[in-house]
DNA sequence: AATATAATTGGAAACGTTTCCAATGGGAGG
DNA sequence: CCTCCCATTGGAAACGTTTCCAATTATATT
């Protein structure tokens, strides 16, 4: 950086105090028009702008806020954290993210990080609610802080969907649309709280309806080789007709491989994802899903943060049912009436497009 | 903020100046070994950590590196921030983010929010790398930076994918498997120099192959009503048989649309896209389509930043060819041999399934 | 014109670091 | 025991701001 004019600089050059400067530029305090004058030819002459980072040692304030999320290659995180930033950019604050690849250690590090970058406040999704090392550290600062997608604790503040209501309300959908036997595939519970909540729910929602417990089918990451899974899994429990997938892109997995397995969908299974991505209504069939509102979530977050800051009376939470909807789509028919029995074979509808096409339509309405 | 622990406070509790506990937790200059070992368990009682507020302002350097980019919902940007957030942690630099959603005056304002915070150095996307306020600002104060997905002007560096030989690249892919007549899809080109560039190079690899020239259909960014302005131009240009399309998720609409048309893809149109997004593999077809690694651009980007910083030897960029690669997918397939004279309904392969396959495999073999 | 009052101005301290430099102390060598 | 040298130590300045406060100047009121 080649030498950049400072407050004292502009002094000079325009024969005042650096007091006299701060106040002009500031709107604080008087100062008279011809002061003001030189000043602001000083300013234009020089090319001066103030240094943030002066003013933060003065002010014990950096109008800097820390994000820190798994990792911005998942779109809902991204979609947040655009979400959240637009909201601080708007107040006059700046966001320093740090993508934590998922990994406990990073987390404990990056929040260390913020803290030493005295960032006024902290927005972030940790792994573990319970037992975060990175949380205790904000906590033992009271630092404004707020969690995004994790679960709140007692007490605490966070934005994010409410999984468990989510996996009711699709066990409501499947119950409506005639399907009794139903699974649920998500990874392994071990690495996603958020997973689990969703087939608690889903299991609850199930057992309201006097449906068959959900079968669980937990697949690694490796989304490659689902189809084996898939198939072993769908022997073992033949009279499935509808499957839950933990997130959008599980879902056009498992609608891969269906097919690969010669199962059509949604004639002979339907298939509700988690997420709303935005391809899921771009491919044939439009995929039934959990629609979230990412952005929604992370600008909350702000909001929060920021009022906060600044004391404000801090904004409403939504209500927990906001959080997220049921958006119909093609890869979930209902099953006909006849079915009740759990019958697959029997309940297909003959193979007939019109038919289909009418199934759809009044899914739609359903919502 | 409860009142956090000042190098001061370390001193006096552990009963030295404060130029010795600088050193202790430096290791820089000499110190004792009781000094340190007081010193020490001072840090660890008042939970102790340097301010980067007052080293910033002490050493003038942030360990802050900006980022600006139009928007991480396009997984292309979020997968290069996150690619370029990791090489700066690695490095011990943290990265401000902000997005311009693709407007002149906010990235004006951010790039100069990132010079009033001092950053160390700024990796961006600008609209119109010729005539961007924000860049002059930066030269002007010969502030490190590196350009991100713009394609560089004279004796600049710019991580970009080489939209013009990727245009070209699909030319011959489609030569290769016959397709003579093609057509183009892509947003208007006033608000996209890269989609410009990706047909310019298209439209060069038709000439070099003695194709007929592209023909082109520029949509608005509304992508739901594809469909009417598909139909007109394929009525206006009948003997299309490959479209080539701006990006992934155009082409995604494109494949609907035709099915709406009741135009199979791949068997009466083929279609290749641009980006590789993930879901292109999950679909049916898989889409074919230029695949580019936005992770190594971004990654890329912070390499040369960091090394314009430290002053080493800066990074090689890589070669322009390299900056993408063809990846074969179901949504394209060889037109007949025997349609070489155009005659679009005649090339149509038997419609067997196995057939297709054999074409897929063919086809993934030409790579 | 003299005084009281208000507006304007600049010096200096403070914010949390690092680093220069001078001062102190201890040990080794004579 | 004296001297010299080196290791250790702390005071102070500097980085770029804001703001308190005292000093100066201008304006209003008699």
């Amino acid at each position: 950086m080649g030498q950049v004019a400072t407050i004292k600089d502009v002094a000079q050059r325009a024969g005042c105090g650096v007091a006299t400067v701060s106040r002009v530029l500031n709107n604080k305090g008087s100062a008279s028009a011809k002061m003001r004058e030189k000043v602001m030819t000083a300013v234009k002459e020089l090319d001066f702008q103030f240094s943030e980072v002066g003013r933060s040692l003065q002010s014990n304030t950096t109008r800097t806020i820390g994000c820190v999320v798994p990792s911005i290659e998942n779109p809902v995180y991204a979609d947040a954290v655009q979400g959240a930033q637009e909201v601080c950019l708007d107040a006059g604050y700046q966001m320093l993210l740090i993508c934590t690849n998922y990994n406990a250690e990073m987390e404990t590090h990056a929040i260390r990080t913020l803290i030493a970058k005295q960032v006024d406040g902290i927005i972030l999704t940790v792994g573990d609610v319970q037992n975060s090392e990175g949380l205790d550290l904000i906590r033992s600062r009271t630092l404004p802080h707020c969690l995004l997608y994790n679960t709140a604790p007692a007490g605490q503040i966070s934005w994010a969907v409410d999984d468990h209501a989510a996996g009711v309300k699709v066990a409501d959908v499947f119950f409506e649309n005639n399907h009794k036997h139903t699974g649920f595939v998500g990874l392994d519970f071990l690495s996603s709280d958020r997973a689990r909540q969703r087939f608690e729910g889903f299991s609850q929602g199930c057992a309201n309806h006097k449906m068959t417990p959900p079968a669980l089918l937990e697949v690694g990451d490796n989304e490659d080789n689902l189809t084996p899974q898939l198939d072993a899994f769908l022997k073992r429990h033949p009279n499935i007709t509808g499957i839950f997938a933990s997130n959008d892109y599980r879902a056009l997995a498992t609608i891969r491989s269906a097919r690969q397995l010669s199962i059509d969908v949604p004639r002979d299974m339907s298939i509700v994802g988690f997420d709303g991505i935005k391809v899921g209504q771009m491919i044939d069939p439009t995929l039934a899903t959990i629609v979230t509102a990412p952005r929604k979530l992370g600008a909350g977050a702000s909001q929060t943060i920021l009022s906060m800051i600044t004391g404000s009376t801090p904004l409403q939470l939504p209500l927990k049912e906001q959080t997220f909807s049921f958006r119909a789509g093609g890869s979930l028919m209902p099953l006909a009436a006849e079915s009740k029995d759990g019958e697959k074979v029997a309940a297909f509808p003959p193979s007939d497009d019109q038919t289909y096409k009418k199934a759809k339509i009044q899914q739609e309405r359903s919502t």
